[in-house]
RNA sequence: GGCCCCUUGGUCAAGCGGUUAAGACACCACCCUUUCACGGUGGUAUCAUGGGUUCGAGUCCCGUAGGGGUCACCA
C-alpha cells in the first residue's frame, strides 16, 4: 500500500508543511530550570464554572511562581457546542478573579495561534505522518455499524469500544478505500493503537501520586469527519508545541490518560507531567448525596453567581486557596497582610478527595477580607457591584460620597481598636445600610408594646444629637432605670428575677425602632449620623403605630 | 458491569509505625464590653469496616462496604 499517497489523498491540506517546520516555528522555551509551563484550556460554551477557577488557579500559581508561564488556549474544536461570545465570558471572568495570563487567545505569544480550530494545520500536518507510518487509518463504519458492535460487545460481557477485531476498517485493503473515497463516502481517522489492555504502569501523578494506568487499546479518532482533531489529538500536539511542561487538569481526564500517553509516544513527542485534580463537591438537598458541583442544580457552581452576590474576588481566591493547600490557612493566620501570591504553593499538597463546597466557610473568609479594606475601597467595591446588580434606590446611595464613607468608617469599624466583620458581600453590605437612606418600614420588638412605647417616649423626650456617648448611654439608662430594668450587669446576673431585663433590652428597643435591626454598630453613632430630627421620627413614628 | 481514584469530627483537614490524634469554619458556654460588634478562653465532636504484619497501626498488606470518575466523530 502506498502511504505517502493514501495520506494525501486522506488529508488534502495544502498549507501542511514539513514537520520540521514547526519544531522550528515553536522552539523550546529559554526558561530558568525548574520554571513551569502552564495552561488554562476551556471550551467555550459560555459557562465558567467554580472548578474552572479552582484549576486556573493552581495552574497560575505553579507557572508564575516558578517563573514560567501561563496561557489561554480556546477549545473550540466542538462547533455544536460553541457559544457566541463565550471567549469574552471567559476572559473577563477570570480576570476579575486575578488570574493573569501571559499568553493566549485575545492576548499574545509566539506560540499561537491559541485557537485549536485556526490549527488545523498541524492537526494535519501530524495526522498524515502517523498515516504515513502506517499508526493511523481512515474509519468508514457508519453510526449503525458501531451501535451494532456496541451491543454484540455488552451482550457478551466484552471491552466496548473500537479495537482489535472490532477494529474492522483496520484491514481495509488499499483497493477498499479508494472505493469508499471514490463513493463519497464520510470517514475519520482512527489511531491504530498498539497497546494492550493487559499490560498496566505505574505513572506519577503530580497530585494523586502514583497510579496504575492500563494501556490503552482503542483505535480512538484523532481527526473527525470534518477534518478537525479530537480533544486528545489537539491535546497532544498543542501541549507538545506550546511547550508545555505540566498539564493540571479535572479527574475527569484521568480515564482518558492511557490515551494520551499512547499519543505522545506515537508522536515522539515527550510526555509533559501531569496532574489531576477533584472536583468541589457538594450535598444535594433532595437525595443527601455527595456530588459533583452542579452547573444545572446549583447556582453557586457559576462563576457569576459570585459577582451577583457581591463576593469579593479576593475573597473567593483566598476560600480557593484554603481548598488548594490545606497548609495555606496556617499561613494566612501567621502572615495576615501579606498578599497571597507570597505563599508557598505546593502542588504535592493538594488533597486526594474532592472537598465538599462550604459556604459559611468563604462568607467567614469573606469577613476577613473585607475587613483589611478602607472605607473608600468598601465604597469603590459597593458601587462596582451596584453599578450592575443593584435597585435604582441603591444606586443612589453612592450620590453623596462623604455621607456613605462616613457610615463606613463606623460600619466596618475604622479608627477604632478591633475593625468589625459586619459585611461579607458587597450585597449584603448594600442592603444592610438601607436604614441609612429609609426609615425601616418593618420592626420585631420583643418586649410588649407598653413596654416599646414607654421606651421610646421617655428616651425621645431627652434624646439630643449634640450628646457625646456617655451623655447619651445615660439618657439611655436613665429611660432603663425608669422601668426597673437592670442598669448594672452584675447585679442584673446576680438576681435577674429582680428585674424586667437590663439596659441591653433597652437599647435594643431604641436601635429597632432607629435601623429595624437588632444588629448594628454603635447606636449613638448611628443616630448623629442620621441627624436629631430624623432620628426622633424615628423613634416617635413606631408609637403611633403601637 | 469493566477499569481507575478516594475514605480522619457536621465541613476543610494535619498526620507519613509510638502524638493527650494539630489547626480553621460552624455550634455551645464563659470572659471582656455603658448598647451592637470585634476580641479572648474553654467545650462538644473524627481515624468506614473485617482480617492480618508488628512489642506497638489512623499510618504498612489483604478483603469488604460506601462514595466519586470514566467507558463519544464532547471537551
Amino acid at each position: 500500500m502506498n502511504l505517502n499517497q493514501l495520506a494525501d489523498a486522506l488529508i488534502p491540506d495544502e498549507n501542511v508543511k514539513p514537520l520540521q517546520y514547526y519544531e522550528e516555528k515553536y522552539p523550546l522555551r529559554p526558561l530558568e530550570k525548574g520554571a513551569q509551563v502552564t495552561r488554562l484550556a476551556p471550551s467555550p460554551t459560555g459557562f465558567m464554572h467554580l472548578g474552572n477557577l479552582y484549576v486556573a488557579l493552581a495552574n497560575e500559581r505553579l507557572a508564575h511562581q516558578s517563573g514560567g508561564v501561563l496561557y489561554l488556549r480556546i477549545e473550540d474544536t466542538d462547533q455544536k457546542r460553541k457559544v457566541e461570545g463565550a471567549v469574552k465570558v471567559i476572559q473577563s471572568s477570570l480576570k476579575y478573579f486575578g488570574i493573569d495570563f501571559d499568553e493566549g487567545a485575545e492576548i499574545c505569544g509566539e506560540y499561537g495561534p491559541y485557537y485549536q480550530q485556526q490549527r488545523a494545520e498541524v492537526y494535519h500536518a501530524y495526522a498524515k505522518e502517523l498515516i504515513r507510518q502506517g499508526l493511523a487509518y481512515p474509519c468508514f463504519c457508519t453510526e449503525e455499524e458501531m451501535g451494532k458492535t456496541r451491543e454484540y460487545q455488552s451482550e457478551n460481557k466484552l471491552l466496548p469500544g473500537y479495537y482489535g477485531e472490532f477494529a474492522k476498517c483496520r484491514s481495509l485493503s488499499e483497493e477498499q478505500i479508494y472505493e469508499n473515497l471514490k463513493a463519497g463516502k464520510p470517514y475519520v481517522i482512527r489511531l491504530k493503537s498498539q497497546g494492550d489492555v493487559n499490560v498496566k504502569h505505574t505513572f506519577h501523578d503530580e497530585i494523586k501520586g502514583d497510579i496504575t494506568v492500563t494501556e490503552n487499546n482503542q483505535d480512538v479518532v484523532i481527526l473527525k469527519s470534518d477534518g478537525i482533531p479530537t480533544y486528545h489529538f489537539a491535546h497532544a500536539i498543542d501541549d507538545h508545541f506550546v511547550r508545555t511542561t505540566m498539564v493540571i487538569r479535572g479527574e475527569e481526564w484521568l480515564a482518558s490518560l492511557p490515551i494520551h500517553i499512547e499519543l505522545f509516544k506515537v508522536l515522539g513527542f515527550r510526555l509533559p507531567k501531569y496532574g489531576h485534580n477533584c472536583s468541589i463537591q457538594k450535598i444535594d438537598e433532595e437525595d443527601g448525596a455527595r456530588r459533583k458541583l452542579s452547573k444545572r442544580k446549583d447556582p453557586e457552581a457559576s462563576l457569576v453567581f459570585y459577582r451577583e452576590q457581591g463576593y469579593h474576588p479576593l475573597a473567593v481566591k483566598t476560600y480557593l486557596m484554603t481548598l488548594l493547600n490545606s497548609n495555606f490557612e496556617e499561613w494566612k493566620l501567621k502572615f495576615p497582610d501579606k498578599p497571597i501570591d507570597e505563599f508557598k504553593y505546593s502542588i504535592s499538597k493538594m488533597g486526594k478527595s474532592g472537598a465538599l463546597f462550604d459556604l459559611s466557610k468563604l462568607n467567614d473568609v469573606s469577613k476577613d477580607v473585607l475587613g483589611t479594606l478602607t472605607a473608600e475601597e468598601m465604597f469603590d467595591f459597593m458601587q462596582e457591584w451596584a453599578k450592575t446588580y443593584g435597585t435604582d434606590a441603591q444606586r443612589a446611595y453612592f450620590t453623596d460620597r462623604e455621607y456613605l464613607l462616613k457610615i463606613l468608617t463606623l460600619c466596618m469599624g475604622i479608627g477604632s481598636k478591633k475593625r468589625r466583620k459586619d459585611f461579607i458581600t458587597a450585597k449584603q453590605a448594600v442592603e444592610m445600610l438601607h436604614y441609612f437612606f429609609e426609615t425601616p418600614t418593618s420592626r420585631v420588638y420583643r418586649q410588649d408594646g407598653d413596654t416599646v412605647k414607654a421606651i421610646l417616649e421617655g428616651f425621645a423626650a431627652t434624646y439630643s444629637a449634640a450628646d457625646d456617648n456617655s451623655v447619651w448611654f445615660n439618657k439611655v439608662k436613665a429611660v432603663a432605670e425608669g422601668l426597673n430594668f437592670a442598669v448594672d450587669m452584675k447585679a442584673y446576673k446576680a438576681n435577674p428575677e429582680n428585674y424586667r431585663g437590663n439596659v441591653s433590652d433597652v437599647a435594643e428597643v431604641i436601635r429597632i425602632a432607629v435601623t429595624g435591626l437588632a444588629n448594628t454598630p454603635d447606636l449613638c453613632t448611628i443616630m448623629q449620623i442620621l441627624g436629631e430630627q430624623s432620628a426622633k421620627e424615628r423613634l416617635l413614628s413606631t408609637v403611633q403605630s403601637l
